[in-house]
DNA sequence: TTGTAAGCGTTATCAC
DNA sequence: GTGATAACGCTTACAA
């Protein structure tokens, strides 16, 4: 900046207000200082700004896996707000570890990001007792709960699970099954319309559960020990996500099963490819984008330093009825 | 660190060195120190660190979609490599138009990056010029050129769609249509394969292509002009992505149409699906976690000072022929 | 409209 | 092994 300012004939904090508000200089200064930056390819130093002014406009995200789709898709909700504002996203994948999670909060942290972006709503205590300390505003997304750290967006994964039993049930399944990845999420969901179904139906639906991560062949396989270990042989399976519902889906039709007539599938997730598979897939929308626009709305309200009115947003699901049921 | 300096009785500057190298402080003092963090909940401030050693252990990194598996993948590959090694991951979405991502690439310059990751090799001139007066490594994903602006991680489209012509002419296939999605690199694929598959068998392969990005409707819509419209009725379809391939499929099976007896069907990707449809998907495999990976070795070699000994790194490509070819 | 001066919280360079 | 002191490149009063 100093040497933009000898060039055009003014202090270095001349070139500052020039290029931080404009409207502070003279027309005449503002054209000099355009051409000597123009003409030395001059970029600033956000970092020495960030030191100064104590705001780094930068942002702090953190999810399970950037490749995960879920994920993904509500982060780009986020940013898409974020980046208009003019904040930069910091993003790192935590997997499904709260003690790596809080590895990266702290790193993040360190950067003095303006805000935080979390994904879920179980941190180790550490975590909770760092993000408190320095305090800035906090979102925790993809959950509920009555005690988050500062604000969180998402949904109540019991209760949709336990609107997709009642669903199943009064569409006149007696029989259920549950295919789940193992997060704690997809577990939660398992659980509660497995819960839900037996009180409804007095049938408690077997499940296939994988410790890892989900997948087509994970959705095949899950179907292959149903029907071959487990002696299921027809009702609906709840799956917790669309992908695993997708591989159900193949290895029934593979088998020459008919969908819905003898097993009807239920997915998690609504995405994309779903309401085009054949035949569609019933599956279970959330609005992620949207999700991540909300989050990205709290975020910036505290930081404009409103507080925080209520500390959740509840942004629902919605059972989106096809033909694999 | 003054405070903690204060309360474990040594300077700041001590404070500083018990953080970056503890070899050089005495057990002692080292204890006092850790015991005074532990106490505050004291975090280093990165930022006034960046400004004052001038390096940011930040890495830039421009995608055009985080919700695109294809670079999310490579990304991954590449953090994780980074993280290992310390640096954090400032990620940004330019979508494929070139000036958007020159203004992201000016933003996250400002933040002193120690290095960045651009995806293919087309940019402005502007940002090739501020990349090269920034000079720090650069890396160029996905895509292989002579003249990178530093260096370059991928493989050449062209060239691997030539081979998948030469494959499915092998393979006894006489006719031919093409379904791509309409970005640069898919043009390029397209074009390569029409050529060559004229070349070895004077049939010139129709099209369909689409403006938008490339989804599962995308593709079930593309068979049906091609059959309805542009009266293909046999032969392989070339796809610009496994997804694309795949809408192919289902809309295959829903007509009755054999695969690959009546149409033969080749993606590209091998996406983790890919081998599960049934029919498994012939497709074109590029090692993405791998690409990130050498991505990430290309640039901490060019930190750690050492010359880029090859301006490119071509990380191949392999034909997976399954059973829908 | 512009300039001066202080300060942001570190690291680097010497000295002891 | 430890400490003073000077950067690092900005922003924010305050003054002119």
């Amino acid at each position: 900046m100093s040497t933009i300012g000898k060039l055009s004939g003014v202090s270095q904090v001349t070139v500052s207000r020039a290029l931080s508000d404009p409207s502070k200089v003279s027309p005449d200064t503002m054209a000099r200082i355009r051409e000597a930056i123009e003409l030395t390819g001059f970029v600033p130093n956000a970092v020495a700004g960030a030191l100064a002014s104590q705001k780094s406009k930068l942002i702090s995200a953190i999810v399970p896996s950037i490749t995960n789709i879920v994920h993904a898709t509500m982060v780009k909700g986020f940013s898409q707000i974020m980046r208009e504002k003019g904040y930069e996203i910091l993003l790192s994948e935590a997997g499904l570890n709260a003690e790596d999670e809080e590895k990266l909060v702290a790193a993040h942290l360190s950067r003095r990001p303006d805000a935080i972006y979390l994904t879920g709503i179980h941190h180790t205590a550490l975590t909770r007792k760092m993000l408190l300390g320095a305090d800035i505003p906090v979102v925790e997304v993809w959950d509920l709960t009555d005690t988050p750290i500062d604000h969180c967006v998402g949904f109540s994964h019991a209760e949709a699970a336990r609107a997709v039993a009642q669903f199943a049930v009064e569409g006149g399944y007696h029989m259920a099954a549950t295919v789940s990845a193992g997060d704690e999420r997809a577990l939660r969901r398992r659980d509660a319309f497995t819960q839900e179904f037996d009180r409804l139906t007095g049938f408690v639906a077997p499940t296939v559960t994988w410790e890892t991560t989900a997948s087509l062949p994970g959705g095949r396989e899950a179907l292959r020990r149903l029907l071959d270990e487990l002696s299921f042989d027809r009702g609906v399976i709840f799956c917790s996500s669309d992908i695993l519902a997708h591989g159900v889906m193949i290895e029934a039709m593979q088998r020459g099963l008919d969908i819905p007539g003898q097993i009807a599938v239920i997915g998690f997730g609504d995405q994309d490819f779903a309401e085009f598979l054949e035949p569609a897939l019933t599956t279970v929308r959330v609005d992620r984008p949207h999700l991540g626009r909300m989050a990205a709305d709290a975020l910036l309200n505290r930081i404009a330093g409103h507080a925080a009115e209520r500390p959740m947003t509840d942004v629902g699901y919605r059972i989106m009825p096809r033909c694999t049921t």
